[in-house]
DNA sequence: ATGCTGTTGTTATGATCCTACAAACGCCAC
DNA sequence: GTGGCGTTTGTAGGATCATAACAACAGCAT
């Protein structure tokens, strides 16, 4: 078995399917039809064990079974399969968050506690980025050296409040940050405050209102890991301080 | 638990969470958030193991963990929640396929094996009936009693052929299925021959160029079962003997 | 027809892994 | 100590994996 194979087949067991399922499905795509005996000649899985796995296939409507002795398996076309899964998931998706919305506490105000939150991922730090921005009612100020942290998204939330009458900053030392971000519409891109050290390991900053700030920084493998507080008096004292180490300048 | 819960749960499930880690993330949408005693107490999941599906939430991008003591908890917005769950999904399904992708035979040349293949389930007869219209290069008849049957899809497909200069004819004695498809342009809607009987539980019958012929019946509890085949001796059969009878009128 | 051989489809039986569930433990604040 | 917190360890149950045995059947030589 291929390293290939291996990880398809991984793949497959996190879309819900079993391992011999996967392979199943996989040997058949290969052959384009076949019996159970041709299954268990191009895999692993054993062939008395074939017969269950691809009556379970057919249930998913990943296969079609050929009333015939010997009993023939074909598998639908690849673009067939993909929308049978995903239309899977998105109703399962629906089914659970459905309810998730029902039962979902009415938090429409602002919890105030005091509240410093962890996020470790780059993909969730952008979406808890874009999260704050977009609930900006004043003014914002997001800055980082690291070019791979402006994402789209980013860029229009930043662009959307800043059309809303927010001003929105921008700050970095990296040109192409400045250029990226200062070319849209009602966006301010500056340098850096110049007695601001610039560590080698932060990673953004954000400053939302007065009230919400995200910090993050980047670990020796590229890993980034954020804190957050958004209303709290923890974020707002944090803001204060900043602020006026810069003032000093 | 209520029936809408367990609902929702096994809905999570099916998209690869364990109950216990739905549970929780379901306890924190409506906590808010919450400390691990705070979800003990709001699910039946044992506070001990209350830390372990959190940490394994987290890595999911499902929820955020507040360092402090004690440790509390915050789930993502729900969008943020579907958004993350289905990046994943298409990530997973991308690496599945692409390996399938590359090792499927070519099957360019259309098998011509005498197969007649049994379809269950509505939603993949559908496909199939899409999937053999659009494979037309001479003439398209498509004939049921059912509405439900007539899908946008299928619509779309036998316009398709149409504009492609293929003849489609469309046959029925329900007029709303004549009105429907026969308004589609280049589209012929007839009434069927009168010396065909129609069975009550006949579904659907499709007839493509010489060699493509699709057969389905509706059972008692209203689900569809279809054969068909395709480029077979088989099939070009079947097509003459029904074509014949029709010739008697 | 009889017996032999190989295949097919079904079923039964361990082995193995993961989840669910429970309980005990060390730690710290008071 | 006492009580709450977070971690660790252990056990039972279920699903999957893996192997084996079985009856039914077709082909073929005798």
């Amino acid at each position: 078995m291929t390293r290939d194979e291996s990880a398809a087949i991984d793949a497959f067991e996190r879309l819900g399917l079993t391992s011999y399922e996967a392979k199943v499905f996989i040997a058949l795509q290969q052959l384009g039809s076949g019996t159970a005996r041709d299954v268990a000649r191009t895999t692993d899985v054993p062939r008395s064990q074939v017969y269950s796995v691809a009556e379970s296939l057919e249930k998913r409507g990943l296969l079609a079974v050929q009333q015939a002795s010997p009993i023939r398996y074909r598998p639908v076309s690849i673009d067939e399969a993909q929308t049978t899964l995903r239309n899977r998931f998105e109703r399962e998706q629906e089914r659970a968050f459905d309810y998730v919305e029902q039962v979902k506490r009415d938090s429409v105000e602002e919890e105030t506690q005091e509240d410093i939150w962890t996020i470790r991922g780059r993909e969730r730090v952008d979406d808890r980025v874009v999260d704050l921005v977009s609930n900006a009612e004043d003014r914002v100020l997001f800055g980082t050296r690291l070019p791979d942290l402006v994402t789209p998204a980013l860029g229009e939330a930043l662009e959307n409040r800043a059309a809303a009458g927010v001003a929105v900053t921008v700050v970095s030392r990296d040109d192409g940050v400045r250029d990226r971000l200062g070319s849209l519409e009602g966006v301010t891109a500056d340098l850096p405050p110049t007695n601001r050290e610039d560590d080698e390991r932060s990673g953004r900053i954000l400053i939302v209102d007065d009230d919400g700030i995200l910090l993050s920084v980047v670990d020796d493998s590229g890993g980034e890991t954020a804190i957050w507080s958004s209303g709290s008096l923890f974020a707002s004292v944090l803001i204060q301080l900043i602020e006026a180490s810069d003032e000093l300048r």
